[in-house]
DNA sequence: ATAAATTTTTAGATTAGACTAAATATCACT
DNA sequence: AGTGATATTTAGTCTAATCTAAAAATTTAT
């Protein structure tokens, strides 16, 4: 199926929508995704619909079908090796990839993957600990939890980011904290959940609430 | 400037013609390099116009502006260096390179280049053997002479090829000609143009004057 | 259960890019 | 210089994707 460049990113939309939470994905919620209006949102609706990528009843909202989600999977599967690029090869930072990897996943050519996936080792994550899909679109998750729900003494590897805003990954460099990093729990505030932790045995550092919640970590 | 996918694209093949010969470059010749109808091209010689990225006057042809040849510069520069990186790390042979360097040529991120060109050691020339500009859009050509005015007995080093067609490129990879090949004119046919030659010291081959024509070597 | 608020869809315009057919310029030749 | 051939431009459509404004459906709240 050869899908355009906005059909690629709606359909990418409708599947990161999907994977948190419901299945039956409203018109509102894809405009504000995708920052364009609910008119539009409408409209490419019926056009997937047509193709049988999503299954849209008017005024239902809209369910990605299998082969939306199929296509869906091989985009994010794009968009992730391409990440792993810029971050190992040419040394980009956390924030400094998105947009480039977001013009970097439309890009059609099978070869082109199949070698990029080669050249990497076939990285099963990418830098923010997203899983990256197979050929067959098949992936399994790290088990992730947040740093909020470790319990004191606790340690943990930080695997993934909820947030990717740019502001918040930049704070993280500047607390130190980076993917792969060691975490200890040393204290926990019940009253506004901030914690002291401790970062590869070295740094101890205080975190808020807020970002406590937006780091996760394996055991 | 923010420039269309479609723009890029025609500024590049404007600066191909011209880098070819004549100054003026006609509204067909681009229809043709273009693959599009002579209609579609006056439609975007008037946009390109009105942006100042080529000089046009109605029926006198096209000719394009210095900052239209900055433009393309960077483009072709973004061009040679994926097809670099392609061939070298990727392990693309010639032949497969050129539709997939056509898409990421138009990635728009000067940080990606910027690292790319670092990677790679800041190469000079593509695997077909054409100067790759700088960030400033400078370059050298090598002195590149065709096969078929090499004297017989003379060796030169297979540099760059003058068509780029795909069958021609298959037809160059079957007889063993490569870029980087050493190769010796042993004997030569005035009357059909074709000539015998000696590759790396081990493979004599015959070649054709369509083949010799279109392999350029420096001594 | 009905009115008000919200969400979603439709209708109608707009833009970039391409196309065909028709009109107009230029060129080439006697 | 005039005419036929060729090249180029204009005019008018088309499609994908977007938008605003208006209409219609659904949800919420009294």
């Amino acid at each position: 199926m050869n899908l355009s460049l906005a059909e690629e990113n709606y359909l990418k939309a409708i599947y990161h929508l999907s994977a948190e939470g419901t299945e039956e994905i409203s018109t509102n919620a894809i405009a504000e995704e995708m920052k364009t209006k609910a008119a539009s949102v409408s409209d490419m609706m019926r056009r997937l619909s047509e193709k049988e990528l999503v299954y849209y009843k008017k005024y239902q909202g809209v369910k990605i079908s299998e082969i939306g989600t199929k296509a869906a999977l091989q985009v994010v599967r794009k968009h992730r090796l391409w990440e792993v690029f810029l971050v190992e090869k040419l040394k980009f930072s956390w924030d400094q990839v998105h947009d480039v990897a977001e013009q970097l996943e439309h890009i059609k050519s099978k070869l082109l993957i199949t070698r990029l996936d080669e050249f990497l080792g076939h990285p099963k994550f990418d830098p923010h600990g997203d899983p990256i899909p197979d050929e067959n679109g098949e992936f399994k998750e790290k088990p992730q939890i947040p740093l909020a729900e470790t319990d004191k003494q606790e340690e943990g590897i930080v695997v993934a980011v909820k947030d990717t805003n740019t502001l918040f990954l930049q704070h993280l460099d500047k607390i130190g904290i980076y993917l792969g990093a060691k975490v200890k729990v040393i204290d926990k505030t019940e009253f506004d959940g901030s914690m002291e932790i401790n970062i590869d045995q070295k740094n101890k550092v205080f975190i808020s609430k807020e970002v406590s919640q937006n780091v996760l970590v394996t055991k």
